[in-house]
DNA sequence: CAACTGACGATAG
DNA sequence: CCTATCGCCAGTT
């Protein structure tokens, strides 16, 4: 079963730069659900592997990454940074600097 | 088919 | 800043 949200998400994350970071709202209403926030952790659930997708390079609305320490969080982290993107001590990440923007 | 779950978002206190 | 709660929606049980 594949909804086109689910084919548009995965399409945009695949797009998602080296060195930049998206979010999962921004995500979602960008692949046509403004709320389709939930959908998206499943997609980088069930597609992370398949479609080989960054999901490193996705982070919640602040920036920040949703794991806890121990359960990967400082795989992803390390992930991002050796891609230039640096964490604060918050562990989030400057959207001034790192966000990434569809439209470019 | 009903209930539960989840790498979330926004709002309220 | 933190926790609590509701809302959203698809996949599981």
């Amino acid at each position: 079963m594949v909804s086109s949200f689910y084919i548009r998400a995965i399409e945009i994350i695949k797009k998602i730069p080296e060195g930049k970071v998206a979010t999962y709202g921004q995500i979602a209403k960008y692949a046509g659900d403004p709320r389709g926030s939930r959908q998206i952790a499943r997609i980088l659930h069930s597609s992370s592997e398949k479609h080989e997708l960054p999901w490193h390079r996705v982070v919640n609305s602040n920036g920040k990454i949703s794991f806890k320490p121990g359960c990967g969080l400082e795989l992803q982290k390390s992930l991002l940074e050796s891609e230039g993107v640096i964490f604060d001590k918050d562990n989030k990440v400057d959207f001034k600097k790192y966000l990434w923007k569809p439209f470019g």
